[in-house]
DNA sequence: AGGATTATTGTCAAGGTGACGATAATACGG
DNA sequence: CCGTATTATCGTCACCTTGACAATAATCCT
């Protein structure tokens, strides 16, 4: 039983969940509706309170699947930033951990009218002030799509929006999504083949799709033990945001 | 006065600050020497509980001012990643927001025995093993570490450990300290005169010193007022340990 | 079958890097 | 005072990567 030293100057601690994925080319987060106070009925990120015994990434874990109703919720978990604890929440002092993941899109259990369910929705909308996010999440928001944007920059972690192969297309496709830029096919194409240690391809291609069927990889043995890794050296360029 | 919510779990919250600077050509961090159990005796990282009322970032500020003596502390703070609560202080669970410091090579109050002081020591040895340090702090140390390094690829945050002006040898002393390398001074110098948004020329040299006078340089503004952002594009390449 | 769409392979010029020569300006030892 | 050691700065050159874009391949759609 972890036990909890007294005598010692003490405070809420919360963890606060950023999952991000590509929808229909653009980036979305999963977003919860409050159904209790403080912001009650107002849309905040996924979280909660760590609870006695787990670290703050088991935390974000749970919530997670706590929220999405997913047991095993697929992506890369990783930790953002702390916030607080002060003047962020009503209630008063509240430390929160922030974390961040990057997933595929995957469904998530819409839960009766009773139950705090979770759903995606555009990150253009959350941060552009329409959604009103609750507490300092937009804030959050705001640094973990930065986060994001910079990680893809040098690491292998675009391939974490995707399912376990994909093609260049997709790859590509995630790219331009966080980016909000376009790029070149062929150049892009030329880096993310040309460099060691990114990806593995199948033997196998995809096919449904419109156009020429394309190789399916996989991320590379020593990209998915070292999600974090600067594989893409020198980086990936990311270009003017227009 | 700020509230505490009650009803909430609640867990000890300390902060934790790792203190780089460059000296003798190594990189150095700050350690203190516990007066106290847990770990009396041994050598930690600064840092302490965070008391109602104050920030993370504000706390680990005043913990650096506390146990330095120094009043205004000079560099760059940052937060780096919070540990824990989980099995990392023998009194229980106590979460720790790690905060990382780049620093000029400021001098420390040495103060009598009677009181916690902190003082420089070299990086290779306190991840050698030789210095055990308390808690899960070297764990967090070498985390720190990878942070400076990479950072300095693609920031301006080198600057941060000379003074207010300095020369381009002193800023390819500090890359070659942290990265443990060796810089070609030629490369380096284009590399870094070239760079937009990132030194302006005072005018002034270096004088005193072995070999021709420098010139003194010093963060651009727009480097200063945003010590994060990615100047050096495409990033500095960092060579090979050896 | 023809057109549209996406994948892949190349080409080429421009810009940045790594390796290293050459010169400049100062401190120091004799 | 002079030659030497040391560090700063400026240049050169081959090589690599990138950005722009042509050309071809392989499917799907109508």
């Amino acid at each position: 039983m972890p036990s909890t030293p007294s005598r010692l100057p003490c405070l809420p601690v919360a963890v606060d969940v950023v999952a991000l994925t590509v929808r229909d080319g653009s980036l979305n987060v999963l977003l919860v509706t409050r159904l209790i106070d403080p912001f009650k009925g107002r849309l905040a990120l996924p979280g909660g309170f760590v609870t006695s015994g787990e670290d703050v990434g088991e935390a974000a874990s749970r919530e997670l699947a706590e929220e999405t109703g997913v047991e095993r919720v697929p992506g890369h978990l990783e930790q953002l930033a702390t916030y607080g604890p002060k003047g962020r929440d009503p209630r008063g002092d509240v430390l929160t951990v922030a974390h961040l993941l990057l997933a595929p899109d995957f469904p998530v259990l819409v839960a009766g009218s009773d139950a705090e369910h979770a759903d995606w929705f555009p990150v253009a909308e959350a941060l552009g002030g329409t959604l009103a996010l609750a507490f300092d999440h937009e804030r959050i928001l705001r640094d973990a799509v930065e986060r994001a944007r910079s990680k893809l920059e040098y690491s292998p972690l675009a391939a974490a929006f995707c399912g376990e192969e994909f093609t260049i297309g997709q790859l590509r496709a995630v790219y331009e999504a966080v980016w909000g830029t376009r790029l070149d096919p062929r150049n892009f194409h030329r880096k993310a083949t040309g460099t060691p240690d990114f990806l593995e391809d199948t033997g196998r291609v995809s096919s449904g799709d419109a156009g020429r069927p394309a190789a399916l990889f996989r991320l590379a043995d020593r990209a998915r033990a070292e999600p974090g890794r600067a594989v893409l050296n020198p980086p990936l360029m990311r270009p003017r945001p227009l």
